[in-house]
DNA sequence: CATTTTAACTGGTTATAACAACATAATAAC
DNA sequence: GTTATTATGTTGTTATAACCAGTTAAAATG
């Protein structure tokens, strides 16, 4: 039946952002203690602590020794910034997701995708473009090249309807695993500007990105996006923890 | 004397990157195995997987299971948007910093600053408004704000000379462990445009960011700044981990 | 020869245990 | 009453140990 045994660590972080979601704990309240949890969940301190370790680094907890752990401020602790795909941004801000494709196809890969995606010359990549709505307004234009090799058969699927993201793990299980991203203002040209429907003189995010994930294991780039985003509607959000 | 005792893992860790910025180890080039590192270093196997697991999260080293652990692309390893100053990031991209003070003083908090930093009406904040030059090119024009109460007598201070953060660590003993930020796109405005040597069509980064940090002891906001970048000749990467 | 099995590696998860470092409130000493 | 001390809580670090889960190549089997 191959059911994936998911590990406690990770159970127990599902439980505690359940709790958060569920509002049982507010802001700077404390959790239970690591001892406590331990015997709630009957599990050992290293899972309690794993569970807890990685709530800090996504910005749902903070801890100070000799005292406690701590909830933190609810409201940035989603990062809009998601490796997933924009379609769940949009849900998560309680909006109305659609796209509409303006383009999609096979082409030989241009110079600068072969050295993001780490291609041969002459390499094919499968590209697409769309523009994402929320609640029918439009929000962001992206266009997406990924390695032909990796993904064969892409071309059959609707995407105006399916995710990427979604059909990138279920039909050729790509596990996305991180990302590098780059940051622009940029005013945008014309067409662009057309198909968000705003005018060239409002400056826009370019977004530049490279995905990394894991085929059949290796870990190698699976994708390369420009993504043209409204500003003056969407803000983005990212909470950023120290290193040490 | 008072010397700070500092752990294993953190020393494994800052061995690892040193090696890796001496490029002993390559791109895609394996790290020697845990159990290896183990008996290298002399130190069990969790505290070699807490070293590598931090640089994994950090951007340094990527893992696959049953293979090994790998070096990431060097390029990106350094997050541009760090939780330090900005006269780093400038220093670590291979330039001269420098920067010059626009204004500065004690005034009291506005209704949105009171809202950031957790501030009751009518309490002081000491704020101080910066260009920072790269190379002597104008990048950037940040407004900061602190509480004055956590920084009584910060007005002394030549902030043309020193960093704002080493100003903290050292003299206030306030340890920032996290932040907040907003990215949006704009136009600048004709000061900051004349303050940056750029004409106001070109669009900025606009950051709005919100510091957190250790206050003896007790985490709380720190800092909130605004911070106009120039987006033409600079650009920003972030490097991302998925959370599962 | 081709295929299967095995053994020996890799990282991933978890338990138990001990002590350090810090926080705080109760207690003892002055 | 005020100040030290102690006890007991918290998180932080580290060691030892065992087993799981992938990868790979050598060895056994057909």
């Amino acid at each position: 039946m191959d059911i994936d045994k998911l590990p406690k660590y990770y159970l127990l972080k599902k439980e505690l952002i359940d709790r958060i979601d569920r509002e049982e704990f507010k802001q700077d309240e404390p959790i239970p203690s690591e001892r406590e949890l331990m015997s709630q969940f009957d599990v050992s301190r290293i899972t309690v602590r794993r569970a807890i370790n990685e709530l800090v680094n996504e910005g749902y907890l903070y801890t100070i020794q000799g005292k406690g752990t701590y909830i933190k401020n609810g409201r940035y602790s989603q990062n809009l910034l998601s490796l997933t795909s924009c379609t769940q941004d949009i849900i998560k801000l309680g909006m109305k997701p659609s796209r509409r494709i303006i383009a999609s196809g096979i082409e030989v890969a241009e110079k600068k995708r072969q050295h993001l995606l780490h291609l041969p010359e002459g390499e094919k990549v499968y590209f697409l473009e769309r523009v994402y709505f929320a609640d029918d307004e439009p929000i962001n234009l992206t266009k997406t090249w990924l390695p032909y090799r990796l993904v064969r058969g892409i071309e059959k699927f609707d995407f105006s309807e399916a995710s990427l993201y979604e059909v990138l793990q279920n039909d050729y299980h790509i596990e996305l695993t991180s990302a590098d991203r780059s940051i622009e203002a940029v005013l945008s040209d014309e067409e662009t500007a057309r198909l968000l429907g705003i005018t060239p003189d409002i400056p826009i995010l370019l977004f530049t990105c490279t995905t990394y994930g894991k085929v059949g294991g290796i870990e190698q780039p699976v994708e390369t996006f420009r993504c043209h985003y409204r500003s003056d509607k969407f803000k983005f959000y990212i909470h950023q923890v120290s290193e040490n």
